[in-house]
RNA sequence: GCCGGAGUAGCUCAGUUGGUUAGAGCAUCGGAAUCAUAAUCCGAGUGUCGGGAGUUCAAAUCUCUCCUCCGGUACCA
């Protein structure tokens, strides 16, 4: 079905930290392409974005920053919009979960819900602790099984005999925020009614388009095949949207609950139009209430959402719910193009572990346009788009000098300096014979489009020689391909496909031999170097989704003044992608003299930022080794023990069962060794042991003590031992 | 342990519903060319498609099993 335009959405990042490269991988770039090949296609296109800015992990991020929570989201708000903006991606707007739009729409969502019956309320006894002033979440309670009476089970289900039962049934619980024994108390939540929506997400999965990627579509029917259940949508949260003064809500059961970030962030694409529309009013480019009978409840509009893969089952069955519960015709993603993760140089981006490249990171290092541009290719080609993929500096140092420069970068730069040696700087002036070649052009591309597998007769096109048919068929059928790749959400292959337009072209340039015919046949050459000046603006236009700041300055240097996808509400649809093909230079036009536009990556910048890598990891580790007190170290009692028995405890991979002798004193412990060591190696083995852990129950096995061993991040794990066997059980360690 | 994903050329990855000789880019080697950022263009080689078994006329593709890796989750006290 022909829709008549696009909306797409990027998930909202966390305002709680700084965008890295992989998140670019997985959403942003991915749809800023998708969107700048739709506006250079004429098709109206919104991309909206912005940041999700609720829920516990902000509060977190401000206890531990001391600040409050919103310094937190302006904080990473601005800087995540700089960075986006820096990257070159084209929102057509960045809004946040703040805003008083969001949180009208929200609770209109919320209020309607509760009005259809979609939500239920159920008034539960929770454990609360008076200490922490917190409602306590599942996991932050322990007690004794009521079931098998075993200790330290948690929250509603007991590790020891699976068994599941109410959090207020725990005999002797205990708060592990504080360590005291909360008391039960009356709290009050809403939950979606999700399973009523089962046969219409069903319904909805399975009617989609074949062009849903695997990965989307499996998750999504995993999900539905085991049932969709009730969720909470409410929690005991200060930082959210508040729920007071809904109608149907007694405001004392609304005392201390806001949305649940996952109900309340994909609204953020609604609210965040809202917004944009009310600009774009202003501007006047919009009617009132766009942003629905324009774009979300307007069956002519396609939808993208484009996410991560851990955003799927978010984006494919709940919003669709709520898009669906909701009513008055809002429309539901038409497809969902999710990506995998991107890894770094072989390892997962990890915050914790400072194992990232920060988009930050990049520009302060790379300042110039042309790295960016760079970095956009070099992840675009790697993009995650059916399994994990990895970014390394290696690569990004051959994309850039093995493609963009050599191949692209190298002939804009050829043909340009050709044509400022021999033709004054002048797009070449044809006469004669090649009189018409704009028309005869023109004709062989439409040829071509028309019949992409036909032999080309000659006699047809006689002015052109066989290369020039073999490079505007290129051309041509390249174009083609491209768009085709990026209607299918294949990246990856519409890029390589770009770039083989531009091979083509270095062809032509190759087999034309423009620098003997300058010298014998002139006509000819004029003739060479106009097609090739034209290559060079059908390059820019083809490589604008992907490299968009060099191709805007090649569109300087030819003199054109066109939009090349970027967002600009005053600017008419132009289609420019549909006349790529085509000649539109005119003949005796000055070009300006070019700059290189990509330069080469040297290998001691890959060194370098390799290194670096490594030092902001070391320097992370560095920082969280805080120093302890002699004394505190005193507290730790260390004694020698050897182990009597080693069983492997049942159910468990990591875990073996000790029976170890403490000089005396016999103890059982666990150990998370069962990986390195087999249980009859260990039988015999002097050990140290932690001796005054307080005892804990794992997986209803009790342990009284801890061992020790190194282990290393690569996974590498041995048990400290003393260097003498003979000292035997029981010895202090100090 | 459970759930999901993955294992294909030296490297990074494609391989649509089972169907000819398993592909691309990079890297490597040989050649042509010298307008251009020593940049281009042409040509060449390369694989037990993780192991094993099965279904089939036919398996990278379907089934079973085992191994390894990643993510999520559940116990590394």
């Amino acid at each position: 079905m022909i829709k008549k335009r696009t909306l797409i959405t990027s998930a909202l990042p966390y305002a709680n930290g700084f965008i890295h490269l992989g998140h670019v991988a997985g959403a942003y770039l991915p749809a800023d392409i998708y969107a700048r090949f739709q506006r250079l296609s004429a098709e109206e296109t919104l991309y909206i974005c912005g940041s999700d800015e609720h829920g516990v992990a902000i509060t977190i991020a401000a206890e531990k920053e001391k600040v409050t929570p919103k310094d937190i989201i302006d904080k990473y708000h601005e800087a995540n919009k700089a960075a986006f903006d820096k990257l070159g991606i084209t929102f057509n707007k960045y809004s946040r979960t703040s805003i008083p739009e969001h949180r009208d729409t929200a609770r209109e969502f919320f209020g309607d819900f509760l009005k259809k019956g979609f939500l239920n309320e159920k008034e539960e006894e929770q454990f609360y602790d008076e200490k922490a002033k917190m409602f306590l979440p599942d996991r932050y309670v322990e007690g004794i099984c009521p079931n098998c009476g075993a200790d330290g089970a948690r929250g509603d289900q007991c590790d020891a005999c699976g068994a599941y039962y109410d959090q207020t049934e725990l005999k002797d619980p205990k708060s592990l925020v504080s360590g005291d024994t909360p008391i039960a108390k009356k709290t009050t939540h809403w939950y979606l009614k999700f399973g009523e929506f089962q046969k219409f997400l069903e319904k909805y999965i399975e009617s989609n388009d074949p062009e849903w990627k695997d990965n989307v579509l499996q998750q999504s029917r995993s999900w539905l095949k085991l049932g969709l259940t009730e969720r909470a949508i409410t929690r005991d949260l200060t930082w959210g949207i508040d729920l007071k003064g809904i109608e149907g809500i007694d405001d004392k059961k609304a005392e201390g609950k806001a949305l649940y970030v996952w109900f309340d962030a994909v609204l953020g694409y609604i609210s965040a139009t809202k917004e944009l529309m009310k600009e774009y009013e202003k501007a006047g480019k919009a009617a009132p209430e766009d942003w629905k009978n324009k774009w979300w409840q307007n069956d002519d509009t396609r939808y993208l959402a484009f996410i991560g893969k851990d955003n799927i089952v978010f984006h494919t069955l709940i919003f669709p719910a709520m898009l669906h519960g909701k009513g008055e015709n809002y429309i539901l993603p038409t497809n969902v193009p999710a990506n995998e993760f991107l890894n770094l140089e072989g390892r997962k981006f990890s915050k914790s572990k400072n194992w990232s490249i920060d988009l930050q990171d990049f520009f302060n290092d790379f300042p110039d346009k042309f790295s960016v541009d760079a970095l956009r290719y070099a992840i675009a080609t790697n993009f995650p788009e059916t399994k994990d993929a990895d970014f390394t500096w290696k690569d990004y140092q051959a994309r850039n000098n093995n493609e963009l420069a050599a191949i692209f970068g190298n002939f804009v730069n050829r043909s340009m300096q050709f044509t400022h040696k021999n033709f004054d700087g002048k797009i070449p002036e044809l006469s004669g014979k090649y009189k018409d070649i704009d028309a005869k052009w023109a004709d062989l591309a439409e040829f071509v489009k028309n019949n992409p597998d036909a032999v080309i007769n000659k006699e047809d096109f006689g002015i052109f020689n066989d290369s020039d048919l073999l490079a505007i068929r290129s051309l041509v059928a390249g174009i083609d391909l491209v768009s085709n790749h990026y209607n299918r959400f294949r990246f990856r292959d519409a890029i390589t496909e770009t770039m083989n337009i531009a091979r083509a072209a270095n062809k032509y340039f190759n087999d034309e031999q423009p620098w003997k015919t300058a010298k014998n046949d002139p006509e000819g050459c004029a003739k060479t170097l106009y097609i090739c000046a034209q290559l060079v603006r059908s390059l820019a236009v083809v490589f604008a989704p992907i490299v968009p700041n060099a191709c805007a300055l090649i569109n300087d240097y030819l003199g054109i003044k066109q939009s090349l996808g970027e967002v600009d509400i005053n600017a008419d649809l132009i289609d420019t992608w549909a006349s790529a093909a085509l000649p539109i230079l005119k003949q005796g036009a000055e070009i300006k003299k070019p700059a290189i536009l990509f330069h080469k990556v040297e290998d001691e910048t890959v060194t370098a930022q390799t290194e670096k890598l490594g030092e902001k990891q070391a320097a992370a580790e560095a920082e969280k080794e805080e120093l302890i007190t002699f004394d505190e170290f005193m507290k730790v009692k260390l004694r020698t023990a050897k182990i009597i028995e080693a069983e492997k405890l049942k159910k468990s991979k990591k875990l073996l069962k000790l029976q170890v002798d403490l000089g005396g004193e016999k103890r059982q412990i666990l150990a998370g060794v069962a990986e390195f060591y087999k249980p009859e190696d260990l039988v015999g083995k002097i050990i140290v042991v932690v001796a005054n852990l307080q005892p804990a129950k794992i997986m209803g096995t009790e342990s009284q003590g801890m061992m020790l061993a190194a282990s290393t991040d690569d996974g590498k794990l041995c048990f400290v031992t003393p260097e003498k066997s003979d000292i035997g059980a029981g010895a202090e360690v100090r």
